[in-house]
Formats: structure tokens, C-alpha cells, sequence
RNA sequence: GUGAUCGUAGCUCAGUUGGUUAGAGCGCCUGACUGUGACUCAGGAGGUCGCCGGUUCGACCCCGGUCGGUCACCCCA
């Protein structure tokens, strides 16, 4: 029966056996991680309100207008985070770990954003994302891409696509700001309201209009590229040749400019068609002025962030989750007698010998335990009825095989189960 | 935040120009099968028709509000 109450908007509850797929890709995912030297992190859910203003941007849509903040007893500003990379900086930073050279981490967490839900897009999402300090040259960009490509082939999504582009850094980025604003400017009046708003902030942002009013003023605007400085372009050319040596796919988008306003140089998202509107699962680049920006020393990173939710909705349009393999015992006993002696014999099939085992305490038939056995996934059925309890012997069945045999019921019964199973 | 659309059993969905006991398939439970699971047949349980209010003799159906889902915009993971 329904209760009085539901889960919040843009919230969901993981019920099995949906989150049993969540546990495997997170086990996935660690290993992989690890594989790439990363170590695990992990940061409160909830940081002062400040961290994100400033780590984030004061004037992207994150920051103005879908934070979670409030106001504790104490009278902090509190905010749950919307991101990982300033929480993390704020912990690399506040436990020095920036001390012992490079560093490479990654987390794997909730973050709250109050948006409109729709496909892919919750209030409550849940990230894995990656961060490389220490490294300003391009084999670190191609490291955080290299991994997250690495977990999009490991599930076979075929149709996922790597977007790249480099958007300059503090030394060229003004240069065409300058000429954006000049480009733009003359003909401000016919742009859309919002393409006008975000003008004056944040010119790069114009590029990503999709409001048809501005589409020839984009499609006739300065390409980026054209003013990158050297130390960038060497840098993104650097970054595609490696990705070319390694064999990893990818286009060049010159309009992919990315929201948050901590990104330098190589910017790039992992986009797929299945997930409509929200077609990206995965967002990252080049933040070499961050760890600066929160107060500790010059430090070049990268990092990425796919979304746990998105990417298991391409796992789900790709391939079909395969039938686990049946493994397991499950014991059938039919009346109390035959129960009380299966569950010490259950309880030693789990505990000295680490098999999975299942029983039903009901006075179930044996047909109705058999359906709980295939609903258990369990490979074997162990049946203690009566006649069985007079002779002495317990049956055996192989589910799949659909074969019995009788072990004597004396001894150490769960042992010679056990040894059935060569 | 804007716009559109939807909300009936655990799941997928019928339903009525407003009329009294709200249906199907799947699933679940029980039985036909003397104690053996994915087949067959029969029976059964399960619904405040999202919630609140209004109109009406009468509302699952009409109207308003609200909550939630979905899709697009926006934004991003």
C-alpha cells in the first residue's frame, strides 16, 4: 500500500535489482580507477556556500540559481554540493596534499542541484569524476580522457561520442573575449534576450545559443582558434595527437564552450543521442587556475565528471543487462522438523564454507519453494522432507542440469554438499 | 524558472458523450499433480481510479488547485 508520502522531486530510491546494477558498475569503476594510479576521495555532501561561489563561478547558472542553500543553527551559509572539484581542492588543499607532488584522485558521491527534472536530470544525481594536480602537459589530458573512454568501451556503448575543443587560457582567453564582444556588440539588439544577458558576462556562453535569432551571428563569429597563443594551440595539438596515437575517437567542436568558469585550454564531454536532451554523460577539462583561485599554490589539474545515472541509461539502451549466473543453494525443507535440521546445515554452508544459501521459512510446498529457488537465482535445490528425514538422506538437485542425487544425512552433511558440487 | 503532456491493481495498459458491484494481460498466492522450478488448466488476493476542493441528484470521467512523472526550452552529469 502507498504511504503518505514520496520521495522528493528530481529524487529517486534504488530498489534491487536495480541497484545491485548500480554496485557492479561502481566496483567497475573503482578498479578501474585504481588501474590509472587513482586513489579514492571522499568530501562532506554539504560545504560553506562560499567554496562553490568561488570555485564554481559567481555567475554561472550552478552558483545563481540551483543551489541547495540554507542557513544552519549556527548561522553558517551551507550548501550541499552541486560538484565535486572545489570541495575537492578545499580538501587537497586544507590537508596539504599537494605536499608530495602529484596527485591523483577520484570520487564517486551525490550532488544536489535544484533544476526542472526530465531525462537524465534529477535533483539529486550521483557522480564519478576524476582529478589530476601537478601536471600541465598534455599526457595528463589525454589520462583523464584515456580513463573515461576506457569506461565507456568496458560497458560496449556504441554510440558515445568524444567532443573536444580547447577554449585558451588566462593569457588568450581576454584576446577573444575582445573579439567576441566586437563581433557581437554592433548587432547586440537582434541577438536573443538571453544571448544579451549573457554578453556582457560571459561572451563565450553566446556560442552555445541554440535560439534560432542568433545562429548566423554565431555560425559567423571568430573562431577561438584563431587566437589561441602558441603555448595553447601547441597544447591542444598535443592532446589530439595523442588521442590519435592511442586510437581514441573524438570531434573538434569550436562551439563547445562548457558552463563552468573554472576550465582552461582542453575542455572536452562524452555525448551520446540515447540520452536526448541531456546528451552529456560525462563533462571535464583543464582548471590550471583553480587551486590558485581557493588560496593554494599555482597548481595545473584536469579532471572529468560522468553522471552515474546518465551513464546507466546508455548501459540500459545498449545492451541488456545479462541473466547473472545461477549460483547458490537454496534449502527446501518440508514440515518443522526437517526445518530446524536444514538451518544449522544452511548456516555452515554459508559460514565455513562461504557459499551463497537461501531458505524460506514458510510451510510452503515444495513447488512454491522450488519458484522461490529460481527467483534466488540459485543453482542447487536441497530437499529434507519426511521420507527423506526416515532414511536418513538429503536430495540434491542441480537446477540447471535438472540431476539429483542423496547424501547421507550424518556427519558433516554441508562438507559432502560441498564436495558434490566437482 | 518557461511551455507541453500524463497520473486507473506490484508491472504494462483498457475503460465511461458523468449513472450505481472499475477490467485485461503479466506477476503474486492456492489448488488440479501421491512431495520437485521456467508448460497447461481452475480458483483467489490485491485498487481511497495521485491528492485536495468545486460543479452535479450522482464524478475515475467535467472545472480549479496541488503533488509527482515525462518531453522540450534553459542548464548540465
Amino acid at each position: 500500500m502507498a504511504s503518505n508520502f514520496a520521495a522528493p522531486r528530481g529524487t529517486q530510491d534504488i530498489l534491487p535489482p536495480a541497484s545491485a546494477q548500480w554496485s557492479a558498475l561502481e566496483a567497475r569503476i573503482r578498479a578501474l580507477a585504481e588501474q590509472f594510479g587513482y586513489a579514492e576521495i571522499r568530501t562532506p555532501i554539504f560545504e560553506s556556500t562560499a567554496l562553490f561561489a568561488r570555485g564554481v563561478g559567481e555567475a554561472t547558472d550552478i552558483v545563481e540559481k540551483e543551489m541547495y542553500t540554507f542557513v544552519d543553527r549556527g548561522g553558517r551559509e551551507i550548501t550541499l554540493r552541486p560538484e565535486f572539484t572545489a570541495p575537492v581542492v578545499r580538501a587537497v588543499l586544507e590537508g596539504n596534499l599537494l605536499a608530495a607532488g602529484p596527485l591523483r584522485l577520484f570520487y564517486l558521491g551525490p550532488i544536489f542541484r535544484y533544476e526542472r527534472p526530465q531525462k537524465g536530470r534529477y535533483r539529486q544525481a550521483h557522480q564519478f569524476g576524476v582529478e589530476c594536480f601537478g601536471f600541465e602537459g598534455p599526457e595528463a589530458d589525454l589520462e583523464v580522457i584515456a580513463l573515461a573512454w576506457s569506461l565507456v568501451r568496458a560497458y560496449g556503448i556504441d554510440d558515445a561520442r568524444i567532443v573536444l575543443n580547447s577554449i585558451g587560457d588566462a593569457a588568450c582567453r581576454p584576446r577573444y573575449r575582445a573579439a567576441l564582444l566586437e563581433h557581437f556588440r554592433p548587432h547586440a539588439a537582434t541577438l536573443s534576450e538571453e544571448s544579451q544577458r549573457r554578453l556582457e558576462r560571459n561572451p563565450l556562453r553566446v556560442l552555445d545559443s541554440k535560439d534560432p535569432r542568433d545562429a548566423a551571428l554565431v555560425a559567423s563569429a571568430p573562431a577561438l582558434e584563431s587566437t589561441l597563443c602558441d603555448g595553447c594551440r601547441a597544447h591542444f595539438d598535443a592532446v589530439r595527437g595523442y588521442l590519435d596515437l592511442l586510437g581514441i575517437p573524438y570531434v573538434v567542436d569550436p562551439s563547445m564552450v562548457r558552463g563552468l568558469d573554472y576550465y582552461e585550454r582542453t575542455v572536452f564531454e562524452i555525448t551520446s543521442g540515447i540520452l536526448g536532451a541531456q546528451s552529456s554523460v560525462c563533462g571535464g577539462g583543464r582548471y590550471d587556475g583553480l587551486v590558485a583561485s581557493l588560496g593554494g599554490p599555482p597548481t595545473p589539474a584536469v579532471g572529468f565528471a560522468l553522471g552515474i545515472e546518465r551513464f546507466l541509461l546508455m548501459v540500459a539502451a545498449c545492451a541488456p543487462p545479462a541473466p547473472p549466473a545461477r549460483s547458490g543453494y537454496q534449502a527446501i525443507a518440508l514440515g518443522a522438523q526437517a526445518r530446524s535440521r536444514l538451518v544449522p546445515i544452511v548456516a555452515r554452508l554459508r559460514d565455513a564454507y562461504g557459499r551463497a544459501a537461501f531458505m524460506d521459512y514458510g510451510d510452503r510446498r515444495v513447488k512454491a519453494q522450488f519458484k522461490i529457488a529460481d527467483r534466488n537465482g540459485a543453482r542447487y535445490a536441497l530437499i529434507l522432507g519426511t521420507d527423506e528425514l526416515e532414511r536418513g538422506e538429503l536430495v540434491r538437485r542441480d537446477l540447471v542440469d535438472r540431476t539429483e542425487q542423496r547424501l547421507p544425512l550424518a556427519g558433516d552433511v554441508a562438507a559432502a554438499i560441498v564436495e558434490a558440487e566437482r
